[in-house]
Formats: structure tokens, C-alpha cells, sequence
DNA sequence: AAAAAATAAGGAAACGTTTCCATAAGGATG
DNA sequence: CATCCTTATGGAAACGTTTCCTTATTTTTT
């Protein structure tokens, strides 16, 4: 591993007038500047980047907590952010705590030993408690929570309002003359399954229809448990003629045990799902869904954090993304019409 | 941030004496440890990583190169990598590369500069010349290549043997009677591709049918890609009876074109995909493909890794997975019975 | 009881950068 | 022509660890 120091014997000058040429800093005459220049390319130099954070106290890199990246939605935002992080000149390591508090404690202690230049979460429980400790004993790191609120803390939040997009999944229901719609939600400790879930009672108030607790069910935001859910669902004497699914991913498993069951979607059994994945143009019929704006709101999490990086102050700021519905193939009026 | 420094300071001992408890090395009385450990905890000292990483030429952490994470394939084996990694203490780097050199290349020089402690490198293409060089500029840089393979370097290599696997697929096809079988097939600079294409010929030539030209196509592992090319492939007046698919996302794609053209499977289209992802389970009829066992090879590069980091030696190993054949609703004899 | 070995702890160099400070030469300003 | 910027470069400290070396004390061995 050639250092800045033979770079600099090479070009017969001193290590501080590499540095400044290679960091553009400072001044320097054009020619020491090709002859550092060309000992770097003689030597091949690769100047060392730990050795650089070390002094700078900067180390161009990202944590990002999810639950877990096999889920399509956070692999999709994943994509997003490792793609804008990249075009700032920063990498990111990955973590998948599978929602589980301990893990992530840990994830944040390695993180933060390793002088990560800030922190995203995608997704973190209601009262995430490691996300407070880690506000009050690195209250200057920068930090993001995606899909998730902390009032109380001085942090940066880039959420979708899951109420509306709950709300406008059970009007578009709703509108289609349905009135036994069932909710299946995912993992209760979570913003999403509690805002969601706060939608559809709303919008089953407006309409003056009751609320069934045998309707609505919490579990995971995995395809199995939307599965037998589903399943035990349909199974009822008064089954619902429309599922609320709580996310894509359930949807998926809706369609398994509607199929199982020989119930025809969206026929039968009108569905609607969540985030608007990649399952669901791969669902047959196609799933009619909310679209939460991933993109942008990976793209918007990576600025705010460049920004308070760069800024060097934290600041709060939340950004609030609305969702839109989706309409494909797999609901339909309660009489079976288009 | 607090350093050794202080804890030394508050313990009343040298920072030598603070390292070495930490690091468990040399000799350390209890009553001095004790002292440490407070004042560890007194002071919630957290070493800096990057520091030591600076001393002891080690990271902890490994770049995982691979070409898109939103791919359902690399986000199964990343969750596994990262897993695996994370037990031995390492973090990863995550990289998309969409296949692209260029970008390839600038990832390369990133994670060498930062000093990760070796690279894995998921499917690359055939010659990937960024990894030519990189083994030339640092031979003792562990590396290791998931489904690639490189005679000529000194790094590790974990496998699957895809011509087994699609001579496997075409062998249960060709079984139920088909003869008119179709390779819709992914990205041709890519060893899964060329393999999976040697084993479709194989086992044509093995039952003396003759190779169809119009029935072989190579584009992207990319579900509109498989779309695409099924559409045009099922309109033809002599369509295939049968579709061998590159991978389950070019399945997925072949199930979207036969629908749309009104084409059943598996009564009038058997289908076999190969990876045995998450949508072989989704489509519906459910996916009969080959399974690559993943779990098991993301495990093993990382147990190889971590090996070779550990014993600071470079050789070559290759270990090579055998893929089987799930069946499972996609396929049918050519008489349309099962 | 003397010598050797094991235990314990501190000092200081080293890892590879960046950056502040000092020095110096040349050009502009008054 | 003295003074002051501007440009150009080098020296050295600093970042926060680890580790080697030294010294001192205690324990074991002969």
C-alpha cells in the first residue's frame, strides 16, 4: 500500500503539498502540480480514506437500519437511497434488525463506532427507545427516520400520511357500495399499521358503518401472515366482500388464501393493498393499491441529510408525502360490476 | 465524543493499560480492570473504530458489489451476506452496480480506499476486467465471486452449476413431451446466461431436437424484459409449448405475455424458471424453476472470507452448489394432462 | 536464596492523513 | 523603495487508537 509520503519523495516535494494538491486546497504552481500528479500515477496511489476520516472526522458513509431487505419495499428504497448517497460521494452500510430492538441497539452502537456520518431509519417502532438513547448521547449526529414520528426529539422525518392513504383506500371501497371490509394489518408496533389502521376507521365512521373487531387483524407485514389471516377470514360464516390489506406484501397473501379458498378476486373479494410494490402489477389480477412515493422519499431523506451534514446544525424538519390510489384490476362493486 | 484518553484520565491508569482491557490482550490485574470498566461506563465511552481501523489495518468491513438490490434474487442473498457477515462482526458496504463498468470501477477504488477488508462480488461478467485489476494493483485483498468465474486470478469462487441446473429444467420438459422449447433468457455477458444456455442446448442435442434459432433470446434478467420477448416469441404462427426461463424474474414476465394473450399455463405453456425466488410462490399457478440454493452460498462466501481475512493468506477455492428442480403448477405434458 | 519466569503497567512510536503555522519569494501598492 | 498582499512550499502537530519496549513487581523454579 503506497502512502502520501512516497508520492511525495517521488515528486521531490512535501507530503502537505500532495495533500493540498490532491484535495484541490490551497495554493500550488501548475507545475508541482503534474509532478505530484504523475508520482500519484506512477505509483498507482490510492490514498487511504480511513487515515482521512480519522483526521477529518468524516468518514462519507451512511448507516441505514431496516427491518429487512428481502421486503421488496425496502429494497426498493434501499436502491433509492444507496443511489442518491452514491452521488454524494457516500456509501452505506446495511442493517437489517428484523424490527427487533436489540439487534438495532447494537447496529447503532457499531455504527456510531465506526463514525458514521449519520444515521437513516426506515420504519422504527412506535417509541423506539435506542433512537432516543441515541439522541441524548449523540444528540450531534445527524439523523433520519423515515416512515416513523418522534415529536419529542431533534431529528429530521420524512413520512407519507398513512391515515389518508388508509382513508382513501377504504373510500375507493367504500364507493363501490362495499360495507364489510376487513382490515389486515401488519407488525401493531408499528406507525404505518396504527396510522393505517387509524384511516380505516374513519373513513367507517364517515359512512356511519360499524366498527367489527372481527374485521381487523394484526400481525406482520410478511406474505405468510397476510396468508392465514386471510385464510381464517374467509373461512367465517359472514365473510367480508372486500380486505384493506395493510400492505403489499399481505395483499400477496390475500390473494394465496382467497385462491385457496376458491374465491374469485376481484369477482368475489375486492382487495386493496399498500405501497404500490413491485407485487403488484405481478399479482394476477392486477392489485388496485396506495402508492407510497418510495423514491421521492428515499431521495428527499438522502438531501435532508447531506444538508445537515454539510450544515453541520440539526435541526427538526419533517416532510410529509401524500399517497395516491392506485387503481388496477382487484376490486370491483358489490354486485360484481366494473 | 470521549477518548481512551479520558478514560484513562478518569480510571487513574495509562492508555495502554485502558486499550489493553478493552482489547482483552496482555496482562491486566482485576482490580485495574474494574477501575476501567467504570470509567468506561462512567464516561459511556465508545471507541473509535476508524481509529483502531487506522492502527490495526482492519475495518471490519466488507464491500458486497452486486448489480441491483432491488432484483428479489440479490436481495435475498444480500440479507443472507449481511447476516453472515454481521455474525463475525464485519458490516457491509452495499454497491449497485446495474452492471456497469464504470460504475463497477469507481466502487472498487471507493472500497479499497476506505479499506474494507475484502470484496464480494455477486455475478460479475465474464472478464470483468475492474476485477482483472484489482487483483493486479492488490493481490492480497481478499476477494470472492459469487455465480463467476476466473481461471486466471488467485480469489475465491462460489458457484452454482448452472448448466446442471437448466439441463435439469429442459430434461423435466423435455420428459413431458415437449419439443418446442424456448430459452427466454437474461443479460448474455453474464456467466448465469451463457451456462444456462450451454445446458438448454444440451439437452436438446442429448433427445436429438434440433436448436431452434427463433426459439433462443438473450436480453435482461429484468421482468419487462422477459415480458417482451415472450409476447413476440407467443405470437408467432409455430409458438413454443414450452418456455425455459433465464431466471424467475423473466418468468414472471412470461406469465404477464401469456396472459395477455390469452394463453393458459400450463395447459397450453409450460413454464420453468430457475432461482426459486420469492415469486416462484407468488405466480400464479405457482413457479416450477430451479433452485439455487442461495441461503447456502451467501453462508459459504462469507465462512471463506472471513477465513482468508482471518489467515491472511490468499488461495484459490472454488466450491461449487448442484441446483434441483422444484416442481410445482407451470408445467404439464404436451397432451396438456399431468 | 538466587535466578528465571510470569504478571502488571506505563511511555512512546506508529498508523496515514489534514491543517495550521512559518517562511520566503515575487508582485502590487502607496 | 518600503510595505503589504498573494502565491508557493515545507515542517510539524494532531486525529485516537494499538503495540512494542521498558521497567518494576511478584511468583515460580532450581
Amino acid at each position: 500500500m503506497v502512502t502520501i509520503k512516497e508520492v511525495a519523495k517521488e515528486a521531490n516535494v512535501s507530503i502537505s503539498t500532495v495533500s493540498r494538491v490532491l484535495n484541490k486546497s490551497g495554493y500550488t504552481s501548475e507545475k508541482t502540480k503534474e509532478k505530484v500528479l504523475s508520482a500519484v500515477k506512477k505509483l498507482n496511489y490510492q490514498g487511504s480514506l480511513v487515515a482521512a476520516a480519522m483526521k477529518k472526522k468524516q468518514t462519507l458513509t451512511l448507516g441505514l437500519i431496516i427491518p429487512d431487505i428481502k421486503n421488496i419495499f425496502y429494497s426498493d428504497l434501499t436502491r433509492t437511497i444507496e443511489d442518491r448517497a452514491n452521488s454524494h460521494g457516500f456509501n452505506i452500510f446495511l442493517c437489517n434488525t428484523d424490527n427487533n430492538l436489540q439487534k438495532e441497539a447494537e447496529y447503532i452502537h457499531l455504527l456510531v463506532a465506526k463514525g458514521v456520518d449519520g444515521i437513516i431509519f426506515s420504519s422504527p417502532e412506535v417509541d423506539d427507545g435506542n433512537i432516543e438513547e441515541l439522541k441524548e448521547n449523540f444528540p450531534e449526529l445527524p439523523v433520519v427516520i423515515l416512515g416513523g414520528k418522534f415529536p419529542k426529539l431533534i431529528l429530521n422525518e420524512v413520512v407519507v400520511d398513512n391515515v389518508d392513504g388508509a382513508y382513501k383506500a377504504m373510500r375507493h371501497l367504500l364507493d363501490l357500495g362495499h360495507k364489510d371490509i376487513a382490515f389486515v394489518g401488519g407488525d401493531p408496533e408499528t406507525y404505518a399499521s396504527v396510522e393505517r389502521h387509524k384511516g380505516y376507521k374513519m373513513a367507517l365512521n364517515e359512512r356511519g358503518i360499524p366498527y367489527n373487531d372481527d374485521y381487523v387483524i394484526f400481525d406482520t407485514f410478511y406474505i405468510q401472515s397476510g396468508y392465514e389471516n386471510t385464510k381464517k377470514l374467509l373461512q367465517k360464516d359472514d365473510r367480508p366482500t372486500a380486505i384493506f390489506a395493510g400492505s403489499d406484501s399481505i395483499a400477496v397473501g390475500v390473494y394465496k388464501a382467497a385462491r385457496e379458498l376458491g374465491i374469485n378476486i376481484p369477482e368475489q373479494l375486492s382487495v386493496v393493498g399498500f405501497d404500490d410494490s413491485q407485487y403488484a402489477e405481478i399479482l394476477y389480477p392486477m392489485l388496485t393499491t396506495i402508492r407510497t412515493p418510495i423514491k421521492e422519499m428515499g431521495q428527499r431523506a438522502i438531501e435532508i441529510m447531506v444538508k445537515a451534514i454539510k450544515e453541520k446544525q440539526i435541526i427538526k424538519e419533517t416532510v410529509l408525502f401524500y399517497p395516491d390510489l392506485i387503481e388496477r384490476e382487484s376490486t370491483m362493486t358489490i354486485n360484481g360490476e366494473r
